[in-house]
RNA sequence: GGGUCUGUGCCCGAGUGGCCAAAGGGAGCGGACUGUAAAUCCGCCGGCUUCGCCUACGUAGGUUCAAAUCCUACCGGGCCCA
């Protein structure tokens, strides 16, 4: 659960009365991921335990871009982009954080608010003056891009440089953590493992300034077996909180489909099972793993959590529908809910018959990016209607429709589309 | 500003005039095997009106019968010097 912390029994005492704590979150797009769940499952377990607890959304910090765990500089957001994601993201946190407690509501901040009107030269001489150079370029996440690295892999003239933005992240985030020390109270900041340098240039910063101690706490990164971070744009898919970005029955099929070796850190750290559940959970899967109990605690769990408890089971519904074994026999408004719950197209009952209109349905329902790709697939067996594998002749006639209107086009064995025609 | 190196397909990276839609690896995608897993094996992996054609090797020109490969300019990146 816990990666790192600074003086744990010195914090374990702390927390025994009420403390504040934040999380911060940046708008780089306009909805959180998985990625971001572990901080806010982290809100909310200390929410629940009766502490005062902050989000931060980084309306500035956002603008520019935390390199940590980055090895490419990126792209700065203007303002309009800004303003979007944050819209997106603020409705998710609260989903999560209840902000309306008699006792400790959460509070959201943006840092923007006491960021913005910041002279340079008021910024330099107030936070800038604290913090050395050395230590800022101690950071890991500097030094690889400026291929002081040790890392004998790293050529020299292959390191992409840090622009002084990126540099300068850290102090704005040192800077929020001050802030929320001497305005809110706020004496924890958590984040994931990268944020470490962060939070202890932070807890510097509080202690030059204020002579106050501070205290930091990071969870491991959630990261796939590869050991990419899950939801983070470096390759792979990036598992949306929003349902107009993920479905939630994609969402729901996300989880299930979890490496093995994931299943008792993930039900850790993103749903509320307890952990003697948790411990339960493994040992039923290391007993019969192909009934892989464990994946549809944690997906109906996790669905539930981020779509609602209806959700998950209509979620639930289509998956064992899908993947039950045929689906020819469903009756009319079992494939009615199918529909609602995987992706669908419409199509003009008057292509039926045409020769090649499986290609391009198979373009319209996104299930091949190209001809050339539908036809492939085609020839590799990896589509089928309904229940049956299609061939490059195929044609799709009225015999692939079910109760007159549905067809199930399966691509390969999890992508599926349901194409209505009408 | 000067020097030097560099820019290839999703990523890394070979290729230094024709045999290049471009080696190899990774990722991805299909198939087999399974448990909607991992590992493994097989195939695919720019587009199309698919035995052929078109578009592609930073951008724009040029040399040539022929260029990713040579020349020029420009743009972007790294390192060093100032």
């Amino acid at each position: 659960m816990l990666h790192d912390s600074t003086d744990r029994a010195e914090l374990a005492e702390r927390l025994k009365t009420q403390a504040s704590i934040y999380v911060g979150f940046d708008p780089t797009a306009g909805s959180l991921h998985a990625g971001n769940m572990v901080g806010l499952l982290f809100l909310r377990r200390f929410q629940n335990a009766g502490h005062k607890v902050v989000s931060l959304a980084g309306g500035a910090t956002g603008m520019i871009g935390d390199p940590s765990g980055k090895s490419d500089e990126r792209n700065l957001l203007d303002d309009d982009g800004l303003a979007k994601n944050l819209a997106g993201i603020v409705p998710q946190l609260r989903q999560f954080l209840d902000f309306d407690h008699s006792d400790n509501p959460a509070k959201l901040l943006d840092n923007r608010a006491w960021t913005v009107g910041v002279p340079v030269l008021q910024f330099l001489r107030d936070v800038g003056k604290h913090v050395t150079v050395n230590q800022m370029i101690a950071k890991d996440s500097v030094k690889a891009r400026m291929g002081r690295t040790d890392d004998p892999t790293q050529r020299v003239d292959q390191v992409q440089g840090i622009s002084f933005t990126e540099f300068s992240y850290m102090l704005l985030q040192a800077h929020d953590f001050y802030w929320l020390h001497e305005n809110e109270g706020v004496e924890l900041q958590a984040g994931g493992s990268d944020q470490w340098g962060n939070i202890t240039l932070g807890i510097d910063l509080i202690r030059r300034k204020s002579q106050k101690s501070a205290f930091g706490l990071t969870w491991p990164l959630l990261t796939k077996p590869d050991g990419s971070k899950y939801g983070k744009t470096a390759g792979g898919d990036t598992i949306w909180l929003s349902p107009e970005q993920m479905s939630p029955y994609r969402f729901y099929q996300a989880w299930l489909q979890v490496d093995d070796s994931e299943l008792e850190k993930l039900l850790l750290q993103l749903t509320f099972v307890s952990v003697s559940e948790v411990n339960q959970a493994v040992v039923t899967h290391s007993e019969a793993p192909h009934a892989r109990s464990g994946h549809k605690l944690l997906a109906y769990e996790v669905t539930s959590l981020v779509h609602g408890a209806e959700a998950a089971d209509a979620a639930v519904a289509a998956s064992d529908a899908l993947f039950g074994g045929s689906v020819a026999h469903l009756d009319e408004s079992t494939l009615s809910m199918l529909a609602a719950e995987v992706p669908t197209v419409v199509v003009s009952a008057s292509t039926l018959e045409v020769e090649g209109n499986l290609v391009d349905l198979l373009i319209q329902a996104d299930l091949a990016t190209s001809k050339g790709d539908a036809r492939k697939l085609l020839k590799q067996n990896g589509i089928s209607l309904n229940d049956s594998k299609a061939t490059p002749e195929s044609v799709v006639g009225p015999q692939d429709l079910l109760h007159k209107r549905f067809c199930l086009i399966r691509r390969g064995k999890k992508k599926v589309v349901m194409a209505i025609f009408d």
